[in-house]
DNA sequence: ATCTAAAATTAGTCGAAGCTAAAATAATAA
DNA sequence: TTATTATTTTAGCTTCGACTAATTTTAGAT
């Protein structure tokens, strides 16, 4: 499927009119202490740097979002969300996943340019259009990329899986997600058909440069070197009898 | 077909977490003095009603619009858009009006709750997604409103339709917009069937209370009060042979 | 235990977009 | 004309989110 790339700059308009420094609100603080913490806390740095902006901003918002009981925070030691914070982060996630899904399945996206713009709509959209888009997709429980949709209540499905690397040679595994941090990789695997539910053998794990030799159910094999394979996390399955 | 409404509050969470005053900006200004003035010029009052803000920021806002080159202004004078406002605003019209679309057509919203959601939308969408979305929608000419979806280039229909208050009694119209000003009547139009679209004979206009009353093609006879006879706008057509 | 480097915080500013209250200008009516 | 009213503008303040520079605290290494 060849999907004509309109070009966004037809009238050649600088889009420096629109400039909207799109300042990072509370809802992306809240979201960056989520993926920066696990359960755990975030450090005024992480957060920092996944939000590109300056460590005292990051400490000026923490005492904010402590006053609007959405972390719990004590200077130099952190912040970690509340209830409240983790199920307002948890909603900004699901927007994202199924916007992310949306533009993916029905616009022609490619995984490259999905993620920034899923980032500017997450905040533009309504909970009411949030739903009625999960609605339209057939309520996923997984964006492409294989991560789970939280549900509106807040609820995450636990992620057992774990990256290719660590897996056992000899095992069969089953591609559960491909993480997104490194967007320039997504597209190349994507193209090798190394997608979440894929079932592959690992064939070898070389210790010297971390390469993982797996091969698919097609019987085509595939080198993925250490970057890569710290990408892919898969779950083991049963030997398949075939 | 019955669309479950999802509610918007599912968590019983206070949406006041995320209150965003939307602050409306340069898009927003240009679009409303479009609004407000046809081609002409757009006085502070109005552009400041249009945007329910104070007339004092909007002065402020003429002046930084007139050093960005989009409007021609001169105190007292009132703005109008330059060559690039006016293809600004375009661009968030096409916007806009694609938006409502899809909510419309795709995502089971009605009338009432469309323009709300499409307010913020626009300002989130990239122009990138804006063509895919025309290409996923068909390129229509028009949204449900009937109201013409200017092309990427800023290029806009010309329209030569007149409200259905000042048609002539006797003469078939077909109706081409349904203006979006007041917001509770469209559904009531809807559900009559008074859409873009529809074939329509001017059966009597009473000038004392400017009630207007048609027949349509299926024979049913429909009386619009003043204010509904101004919403809605027609152009004439040949009385159809049948 | 002390020193040093990294990380976090404080203090002070900035720009955007808004507001109110007061002053200035334009438009209308007498 | 002149007076009254409506609209615009000016001036001065507020809030939000961000920044830099300087300071404090923590943590790691000797």
């Amino acid at each position: 499927m060849i999907i004509t790339k309109v070009s966004s700059n037809i009238l050649g308009m600088n889009d420096s009119v629109e400039i909207r420094a799109p300042s990072a609100s509370v809802g992306d603080y809240l979201k960056a202490i989520w993926e920066a913490s696990g359960e755990g806390t975030a450090s005024t740095k992480d957060v920092a740097v996944r939000l590109s902006v300056s460590p005292a901003s990051v400490t000026n918002m923490f005492a904010r979002l402590r006053e609007m009981d959405l972390v719990e925070y004590e200077r130099y030691r952190g912040a970690s969300l509340t209830e409240l914070g983790r199920s307002q982060a948890l909603r900004l996630v699901r927007r994202h996943r199924l916007i992310e899904t949306f533009l993916l399945e029905h616009l022609g996206y490619d995984w490259q340019e999905v993620h920034e713009e899923a980032e500017r709509l997450e905040h533009a959209v309504s909970d009411g259009f949030t739903e009625r888009l999960a609605e339209f997709l057939g309520h996923p429980g997984r964006d492409p990329h294989g991560d789970p949709i939280p549900t509106p209540e807040g609820a995450l499905e636990a992620d057992d899986s774990s990256p290719l690397g660590e897996a056992e040679p000899g095992a069969w595994v089953r591609i559960y997600k491909v993480s997104d941090e490194s967007t320039g990789t997504l597209d190349h695997l994507g193209g090798h058909g190394l997608v979440p539910g894929r079932l592959l053998y690992v064939e070898e794990i070389r210790v010297v440069d971390g390469v993982v030799t797996v091969r698919d159910e097609d019987g085509e094999t595939h080198a993925l070197g250490d970057s890569l394979s710290r990408s892919v996390f898969v779950r083991n399955e049963p030997r398949p009898r075939s």
